[in-house]
DNA sequence: GACTTTTATGCAACCGATTGCAACATGAAG
DNA sequence: CTTCATGTTGCAATCGGTTGCATAAAAGTC
C-alpha cells in the first residue's frame, strides 16, 4: 500500500516536472529520502500462506490444509510447508480464517464484577480450561447494570463469538437481551448467578444444601434465633440460600421470624449495618447465632458487633459463606462454606466446549451442581467440642 | 453448507440405487423430511450490508459508509440506512471488516494470575476504560510461567490485537518474546511487573517511594531491626521496595542487615514461614519491626507470631502493601500503602489508546508513576499517638 | 452561461484463509 | 489393457466489509 501510494506520487511529480530539471533533482532527492525511511520504518510485509505456496511451488490450498494437518496431505509436504512457515515468520490471520469458516475460537464472558474475590477465581478457571483447548476469552463487566449486560451481550454477538459464559446483573429479571443468542443457536452457560432456561446449561453448587447445613450446623450448636443475612431474591444464588436456611429451621421446629431476615448487598458496609441493626435489638429479641450469605458482610458484621462487646461465639455464633481469605484471619475464625470457583469455572467452559463439538447438546444437560462443603471453625462453636 | 452435503449425498444415492425404485422412494423421502427439519432449524440467514444496499437501492459502500457515519453521506441516507439495519436484524461482521482494515479493536492482556485481589481490581479497571472507548479485551494468565507467558503473546499476536498490556510473569527475564510486537509496531504497555523498554511505557506506582515511607514510619516508631518479607527481585516492583527499604534504613544510620531479608513469593505459607524463622532466631536477635512486601505474607506472619505469643506492635510492629481486605480484618489492623489497582488498570489502557489514537508516542512517555500512600493502623503504632 | 468547487454516491479491487469439486498420479484388481 | 480405488493436490468461488479513485449532481463564482 505504502508503495503503490509512493510509486504513484513518482509518476505524477515525473510528469509534471518534466521540463525543470532542478527541481526535479531535488524532489527525486526528497523522494529517495522518503522511500528509504518509509521502507526503514515499516513492519515487513505480513507473510501469508500464498507467500508460503509461491516460495514451495505449489497451491495455497495445499498451503491451507498442510499447516492445519490435514490428513490428505502427504506428510513430507506437511512437513515442509511447517518449516517453510517457520522460516518466513508466518503468523495465520484468524480473521481471515473466522470470516470463511464462522468459527472464532472465542468465547465470550460477562460477569457482575471482576473485582471480585470469587470471581477472580471462576475467571482463572475459564482460562486455564478455555486455553488448555485453545480458545480464548473475551471477559466482560456487566457492573451489575441490566443495560449493560445488554450492550456487552450485544457485542459478543457481533464479534460472533463461538458461545457464552455469563453471570447475571443483580438487576436482570428476564433474559430477553440473549434472545439472539438462542436464536442463532449459540450455546450459552450461566453460572453462579443462573437462569433456569430451558435450552441452556447452569453451572452452580447446591445453593440449598449448603444453606441447609449451616443452618443445621448452627442449629445442632444450640443457636435458637438464627438471623440471616441474605442478598438479593432476584438472583437464585441467594433465594436458595434463604430456602436451605428456611427448610432447616422448619425440620427442627423452630418458628420462622420475619423480622431475623436482613437482606443488602452484602458488602462491608452492609455487615456494619446488620451489626448496628442487631445492637439496637432489645438484648432478650437478639438472635443467637447469624448466617450470612457472604463471608464479607459476616466479617464486618462480626467486627463492629466485637467492638460493641459481644462475645462470639458465645454470644452469637457465626457462619459465612465463600471461604474467602478473610475468613480464615477473623478472630475467631469464621465458619463459612467453601466451593471452587475455580472449578465452577473450569467446568462450564468445558461444558461450553462440550457443546461446540457436538459431544453434548445443551438441552440435555440442564445443571451441573458443584459440591460445597461446610467448613467449621470457631466462629460457630459454642459448644467447644470439635 | 447443510444444503450442499444434503445436495451430494442426493447424487450419491441417485446413482447407486438408480434401478430400485422401493428404496429410492423411501429415500427420497427421507430426504424430504431432513431438508424439511434442516430449514425449519437454520437460523435465517445472516443479514450483511449488501442485504441492506438492495433493500434501500443503494449501493454497499454507501451503506458502509453510512453505518459508521461517515461524513460524505448524506444524513438523510445515514438515518435510512440505519433504519433499515434495525428493521433487518443486521449484525456488523467484525471479521470481514478486520480483514479489510487491519484493525481489530480489541487489546490483549496477559497477568500472571487472575485470581488476585489487586489484579482483578486492574481488570475491572481496564475493562471499564477499553468498554467506554469501544474496545474489548482478550485476557489470560501466564500462570507466572515464561513458557505460558510466551504462547499467550503469541495468540495475542496471531489474533492481531490493537495493543498489549502485561505485566510479566516471575520468572520472565527477558522479553523476547514480545519482539514481534515491537517490529510490527504495535504498542505494547507494562504495567505493575513491568520491564525497562525504550520503546514502550510502564504504568506503576512509586515502589521505591512507598518503601520508603514504610520503612521511615517504622523507623520514627522506634524501630532498630527492621526485618524485610521481599518478593522475586527479578521483578521491580520487589526490588524497588528492597530498595526503598534500604535507603530508608541509610538514610536514618541504621546498618543493612543481610540476615533481616526474608525472600519469598509471599503467599500465606511464606508468611507463616517467616514467622517460624523469626521465632527460631535468639530474642535477642529478632526483629523489631517487620515489612512485607504484601499484605498476604504479613498478615499470615503475624497470625503465626500471634498464637506463640509475641504482641504486635508491641514486640514487633508490622508494616504491609496492597491495602488488601484482610489488612482490615486483622487484629490490630495493618498498616499498609493503599493504591489503587481499579486506577493502575485504567491508565495503562487509556495510555494504550491514546498511543492507538496517535494522540501520544510510546516513546515520549515512559513511565506513569501513579500515587500510593500509607495508611497506618495499630500494627505499626509502638507509641501510640496517632 | 461557462467553469470551478463541494457534496454524495458507486465501481471494483482488495484483505487472506477455506472448501466443494475436479483432476491427476499411482498401483492394484480384473 | 482397462477399470477402479486410493492418495494428493489445485482451481476458483466465497466469506462481508473497506477504500482509492472516478463520477454525477448540486451549488457557488465570475
Amino acid at each position: 500500500m505504502q508503495q503503490a501510494g509512493t510509486a504513484s506520487s513518482h509518476s505524477e511529480y515525473k510528469s509534471f516536472f518534466k521540463n525543470c530539471n532542478r527541481l526535479q533533482f531535488f524532489f527525486q532527492k526528497m523522494l529517495l529520502l522518503f522511500v528509504t525511511a518509509t521502507i526503514t520504518m515499516a513492519e515487513q510485509k505480513e507473510i501469508t500462506i500464498y507467500d508460503i505456496a509461491k516460495h514451495l511451488n505449489i497451491s495455497a490450498t495445499t498451503v491451507s490444509r498442510g499447516l492445519k494437518n490435514h490428513p490428505t496431505i502427504n506428510k513430507n509436504t506437511r512437513r515442509k510447508i511447517a518449516d517453510a512457515a517457520k522460516e518466513l515468520g508466518y503468523r495465520s490471520n484468524t480473521f481471515a480464517s473466522s470470516l470463511r469458516s464462522k468459527r472464532t475460537q472465542t468465547i465470550g464472558v460477562i460477569v457482575p464484577r471482576l473485582n471480585s474475590n470469587f470471581m477472580s477465581s471462576v475467571l482463572a478457571g475459564m482460562e486455564d480450561a478455555a486455553s488448555r483447548e485453545h480458545y480464548n476469552l473475551i471477559i466482560t463487566q456487566s457492573l451489575e447494570k441490566r443495560e449493560k449486560e445488554k450492550a456487552n451481550a450485544h457485542t459478543m454477538y457481533n464479534k460472533r463469538v463461538d458461545g457464552l459464559l455469563i453471570s447475571l446483573a443483580y438487576d436482570t429479571e428476564n433474559i430477553s437481551h440473549l434472545h439472539p443468542f438462542f436464536a442463532k443457536g449459540i450455546p450459552v452457560v450461566f453460572f453462579d448467578r443462573t437462569y433456569n432456561h430451558s435450552e441452556s446449561t447452569s453451572v452452580l453448587i447446591d445453593n440449598f444444601k449448603a444453606a441447609y447445613e449451616v443452618t443445621k450446623h448452627l442449629l445442632e450448636q444450640g443457636c435458637k434465633r438464627i438471623m440471616h443475612l441474605g442478598g438479593n431474591m432476584l438472583r437464585d444464588v441467594y433465594s436458595e440460600r434463604l430456602r436451605g436456611y428456611k427448610t432447616a429451621l422448619q425440620d427442627h421446629k423452630i418458628p420462622f421470624d420475619e423480622k431475623l431476615i436482613y437482606i443488602s448487598n452484602l458488602n462491608e458496609e452492609a455487615g456494619s449495618d446488620a451489626a448496628k441493626h442487631i445492637l439496637k435489638m432489645k438484648p432478650n429479641k437478639r438472635p443467637d447465632g447469624v448466617f450470612s450469605a457472604n463471608d464479607t458482610a459476616a466479617v464486618h458484621c462480626m467486627i463492629h458487633l466485637k467492638t460493641a462487646g459481644i462475645r462470639i461465639p458465645e454470644d452469637i455464633a457465626f457462619a459465612g459463606f465463600n471461604n474467602d481469605p478473610i475468613s480464615k484471619v477473623i478472630e475467631p475464625n469464621l465458619t463459612t462454606v467453601n466451593y471452587s470457583g475455580y472449578h465452577v469455572g473450569e467446568v462450564a467452559v468445558m461444558n461450553l466446549i462440550g457443546h461446540l463439538k457436538g459431544l453434548s447438546s445443551t438441552k440435555t444437560t440442564n445443571r451441573i451442581v458443584l459440591r460445597a462443603d461446610l467448613v467449621v471453625r470457631e466462629s460457630s462453636l459454642k459448644n467447644k467440642s470439635l
